[in-house]
DNA sequence: CCAATCTCAGTGGGACTGAGATTC
DNA sequence: CGAATCTCAGTCGCACTGAGATTG
């Protein structure tokens, strides 16, 4: 019988845990919790993107964004703006206080990672992250 | 600006989720969940396990221990006894129907994980499965 | 008396569904 | 008309907390 860890599938889903975890930690003083930042940091790739974008770039549910979103703008982090093209849709950007507050985030969630990969070397964590972003683009879809 | 996978934490964090999403998936039809299954898996391991040491090992909370077991036990898969030494403990052991579950199951598991794992070769599985473990075993408690 | 183990009720956030309103 | 986008209400599984009962 093979044991619990044998499994590559569930060591995946148990440090996938983990690491939320550790990200939701370390922005609890934030009053964000990690989908928050991760809807920021996609923003700041992109000057600008429709909800429907945001959910299946982030892998949440549509209905789950207009909250997210929601959030961000009471706090001031993102805007939404009227699509010109489509009245149906809106854009959400970010704002200059949201630029400045990803610039003050940014050394601390590489910490977490850091934290994270600790056991591993330099080669590794670098062997790992690309083995993690291939299976990422062809299975995160 | 880094962007979203530049991080190796958040490609983790993603990939788990869509990891136990498949495993859930797979295991619909049994009426399961994947922490029930993985559950059954460590009492394979080990003949029969205080429900505080399924807490710790599997990273479940101690209160949710007790409905997993509920479950379980009603499908006849896994079983409470006395302890014998404390008899403020219960020992969780599985029963004759929960070893025939996991021997059918074993397969459907393994081509979860082999299904996500497809962009990858054979060698490189086995790399990162190593890497994983190595993290398992220092940042999982 | 204090600590450990199990149980249970309640709380809060997250994932999802189904419906509605608007616009293409 | 059907399809897409956003919104909202409701549901369900899950994580955690705090309390209680039993035993060491």
């Amino acid at each position: 019988m093979r044991g619990l860890h044998a499994d590559t599938g569930y060591l995946l889903y148990r440090l996938g845990l983990r690491s939320g975890q550790l990200f939701n930690a370390s922005l609890q003083e934030s009053g964000l919790r990690l989908r928050h930042y991760a809807l920021l940091r996609f923003l700041a790739t992109c000057e600008g993107a429709l909800q429907r974008e945001l959910s299946t770039r982030l892998g949440y549910d549509p209905s789950a964004i207009v909250g997210l979103v929601d959030d961000l703008e009471k706090l001031h982090l993102a805007e939404r703006r009227p699509s010109p093209e489509d009245r149906r849709s809106r854009i959400v950007a970010l704002t200059e206080e949201g630029r400045a507050f990803l610039r003050d985030s940014d050394e601390a969630s590489g910490r977490v990672t850091g934290d994270l990969l600790a056991p591993l070397s330099t080669d590794e964590r670098e062997t790992l992250h690309g083995l993690l972003l291939r299976l990422a683009e062809d299975r995160l879809e």
